[in-house]
DNA sequence: GTGAAAGCGCTAACAC
DNA sequence: GTGTTAGCGCTTTCAC
């Protein structure tokens, strides 16, 4: 039986059984070139292929074509809840297309970050689909320059115009104000994300809209931000907030993950959730339902926007000249038991 | 300046930069064959591959190596929090090493699996690390008897002998049941995983083992076997334990997220963790001290476990011969709010 | 110590 | 419609 010097049966072996030149087993193989061979000998090649348990070696292919059939996905750290889904968004559509993805974690570094990018290059990455991004990012800005396709996840830098899908942050920010309105608060606070990032920038700007919109109490001390997007942070920017001297009855988190900080202040300092102080998150990481007490969120589709994003880097890598789309995909309010109206009794928080 | 046709400078393009033969170049850049040129020489081209910012092209070496310096993870879902602690451990192994990890997600679902194992080998990975292991695998005993290298994480088929890396089963159930009979249970429930898994069976025969060398009550009814690692099977298996006839005061979760699944039956059913029911988990997932009650429970080195899968594969890459280690990694218990003694008044749980 | 030559497995002109 | 030829970028004998 035919086979090649590593074992496994090469594009000759298929073409001898088959008794038909390679070339000729090359486009029988291709369903993009199958019409140019006749229809039963494609079919017989088909079958040698098969029965020899023919698989085409990807990196003669990419070789030739100067295509690897993989795409690099820039994170900050996968043990980070929010990017698993995203990830499974983006396999979900790259898989039917032929292509795999490279996933590579920066720990919010940027000297890891641009290793682990010319790693990928290195790679012959045919595009990146990056979640790292800051508002100022050289780096992007160079790839960008340099025509690397790319999309943005979750958040954009400035400066230059690429594709990215990223949640309805303004909207959002909106809907968990609009909730606590509705619920009787008028003093409502903001734990704000790093001003670096887009989202940070973005949800902080909602918010005093939001505010002001809805007539209630817009006091600049009623916002702090958060220097990172976690739990630390998050706590950190609450004890701040206590130890300042601005009265609030609920607290908009940027993000989950700095709600779940506030948590750990509310029991180091005894602080009721919801009776002395209603937060709301911002994400829908798995498992909120089960918190101690379960929190009221801002839900985003994380699958869809993994998915839409490699959809936007497909469309950007067979056509490299299309202008940049973004695609801002709706959040939705869930709400839970960590909001609640304020106490009437007790003043606000201090 | 010299250049491909793809605009990347190749080896020819330090070749000739270097005034050499491009085989110099190649012997004098890749490290294990620098000996063979002459130091200065090497310098020169080293320089010369510096300035011009070459890259080396895997997949032509590849190509001729017959080396991708890939390695395949089979994983049943990257959005269980569970597995990215382990991939990061992976991956930390894996990368000074020269290799990258190509994840793939089989849902659980082995026609999928058998697909996406497929992939990985048409991308030619070295060797596959597997966290997918069932007590009966005919895909990975197959794979097994073609000699593909693979490593499993986590659980591990009968029948035939593969490296792995595996948490301390038992002593992380003996560590469970021990704290809670300390904490005065006599009657402990054991919620058990699928049997079709091996972390199923020996937490379970670790359970009945540490139950009898206690001197607790062995009683048969108090195992219920969850047929999948999941929230719902963990509600259904408590469930199941409620309308039973035994009586328990505390449960022994064969993980955290069946676990998860009892505490929505508490409070379905209005039953108080701990002061009716102890529960304790297994994995140490993060977020559990945030629960409420936050989880006690039994945590395993995640990303320990992954490198160590990594490291072994390397072994098995490069000796292929060498018989199957396997290591077994060391478990702590975790005490947190959801165990307490049981009520002095009240009975157990019915 | 270095160059020449061949070839990994595939695809894409180009010829017939 | 099919075969021929050449070559993607690299490594590796084999000479010298």
């Amino acid at each position: 039986m035919a086979a090649g010097p590593h074992g496994t049966p090469t594009l000759r072996d298929v073409a001898e059984g088959a008794g038909v030149h390679a070339a000729t087993a090359s486009r029988a193989l291709n369903p993009a070139t199958r019409g140019l061979v006749n229809a039963e000998t494609a079919r017989r090649v088909m079958k040698v292929a098969e029965t020899l348990g023919y698989r085409p070696n990807p990196m003669a292919r990419g070789l030739k074509t100067a295509k690897s059939g993989t795409i690099g996905l820039v994170i900050p750290d996968l043990t980070n809840p929010f990017f698993p889904p995203v990830v499974r968004g983006i396999e979900e559509v790259l898989e039917p297309a032929g292509y795999s993805g490279l996933i590579v974690n920066t720990d919010n570094d940027l000297l890891r970050e641009r290793t682990q990018v010319d790693l990928l290059r290195s790679r012959q990455v045919e595009g990146l689909i990056v979640a790292t991004a800051l508002v100022d990012h050289p780096l992007l800005e160079q790839l960008h320059r340099e025509r690397v396709p790319m999309v943005m996840v979750n958040r954009r830098p400035h400066g230059f115009d690429v594709p990215s899908t990223v949640p309805d942050d303004a909207a959002g920010v909106a809907l968990a104000v609009e909730h606590l309105a509705g619920l009787g608060h008028t003093r409502i606070a903001h734990l704000a994300g790093p001003t670096t990032t887009s989202t940070g920038g973005v949800r902080a700007r909602a918010f005093r809209n939001a505010v002001r919109d809805l007539g209630l109490d817009d006091d600049p001390r009623l916002t702090v931000v958060c220097h990172r997007w976690s739990e630390d942070a998050g706590a950190e920017g609450l004890r701040t907030l206590l130890d300042g001297d601005a009265e609030f009855t609920a607290v908009v988190a940027a993000n989950d993950l700095i709600a779940l900080g506030c948590y750990d202040v509310l029991s180091e300092r005894d602080i009721s959730c919801p009776d002395d102080l209603s937060v709301v998150g911002f994400n829908g990481m798995p498992f909120l339902d089960k918190l101690g007490p379960p929190l009221t969120t801002i839900a985003i589709p994380h699958q869809q926007i993994g998915a839409e994003a490699a959809r936007l880097l497909l469309d950007a890598i067979a056509d490299p000249t299309r202008s940049a789309r973004s695609v801002l995909l709706p959040v939705t309010l869930v709400v839970r038991e960590s909001t609640a109206p304020p106490r009437r009794c007790a003043g606000a928080v201090r």
